[in-house]
DNA sequence: TCCTTTATTGACTGATCATTCCATAATTCG
DNA sequence: CGAATTATGGAATGATCAGTCAATAAAGGA
């Protein structure tokens, strides 16, 4: 009755980051995670250790996946100001899934030291690339020059957050997208 | 061994906000609630219905009280854009106290039409708001004329979230500062 | 003074929860 | 074939939870 066939940890992982994603951690049971991991429970702790754990993996995982997703846009286009576009885009085309990153901000604010400094040192790593590829734009004469490049690169940021949270809110596609494009020529 | 004085209901209702905020619905145990409300906890059940009843409760109340503090600072100054800025700035001030508005929206999404209700109604009224004033603002040549005073809206809205959640996540006041005073300069 | 109103707490119910122990079954490797 | 590995699910544990009932106590009004 049972089949023990080793089964792919980074897809476990992958199913119950989309159960986070879509009730956070309260909301999560052990139930709800055996079924949409496909695993026994006693693998489950077996291999994670306990739900926070998971959720620890869960969302470390995420967020590195997410970071480098904005890295690769960023980075894609020839032209900086190109590259910031094209990010937040992938953002406003991607914003229907909910965030596991916001929803872990939103449950748990600075409480767990663990979660916080996973966020700290994925959001210092994009924040740098985002203020890099600004400062080039503006030497393409494509953002103001008057702009302080660490602030412009935190409105983005801060901009990423507003449309996924719009999206979670109902905002339909084109208000999502007139969210992204904006954002993007208040750089201008 | 008890004291038969008529509680406040309100009072009340204000202590469970506080509760709500910090640690979202499923994170809030009717301990905590009769604790922080400083009421027995069969008058909770007989006051407010049960946790979800009060959930609701709590959230449009909040929703209610953030929204005419919204319009009224939209509203106090007599140009329109320094009412726009006003707004602003007092989310900036205030953004420490987690938002309820938002931890409901990051919990539930779309999944309860009551909770949607409330939030739809109360955006509405000030999505509303703001446009008008975007508009007068236009007018009097403090803001661009070739943008969409809805969209502007939307954006404004959207950035009062962004400075929430990055309070949420730890950023200092500066960072705040910058993302309020950046997302008003964007409609200029 | 007595009665009604209001609030409180203790005891309890039934459900759900995370987590562990253990026996069992399927697969792989020697 | 036989032994080690790996995954599984039933049973159980202890905790916590939301919510109800009933007895009780304090206050106000007649």
């Amino acid at each position: 009755m049972a089949r023990p066939k080793e089964f792919d940890k980074e897809l476990a992982l992958d199913a119950a980051i989309g159960v986070f994603r879509e009730h956070g951690f309260e909301g999560t049971s052990a139930g709800m995670l055996t079924e949409a991991m496909k695993i026994g429970r006693q693998s489950l702790y077996d291999t994670f250790g306990d739900k926070w754990r998971l959720y620890c993996a869960a969302v470390a995982r995420y967020v590195e996946v997410e970071t480098r997703a904005h890295l690769s846009a960023l980075r894609g286009a020839s032209r900086a100001i190109d590259g910031l576009g094209d990010m937040m885009q992938r953002v406003v085309v991607e914003a229907r899934r909910p965030c596991l990153g916001i929803g872990s901000i939103c449950e748990f604010g600075r409480r767990s030291g663990e979660l916080s400094a996973i966020h700290d040192a994925a959001h210092a790593s994009l924040q740098a690339a985002i203020v890099r590829r600004v400062g080039e734009a503006q030497a393409a004469g494509d953002v103001r020059p008057d702009l302080d490049p660490q602030e412009a690169a935190g409105f983005l940021l801060g901009n990423v957050a507003a449309i996924r949270l719009a999206a979670r809110g109902g905002a339909d596609d084109a208000h999502l997208a007139a969210l992204g494009r904006l954002a993007l020529r208040a750089l201008r």
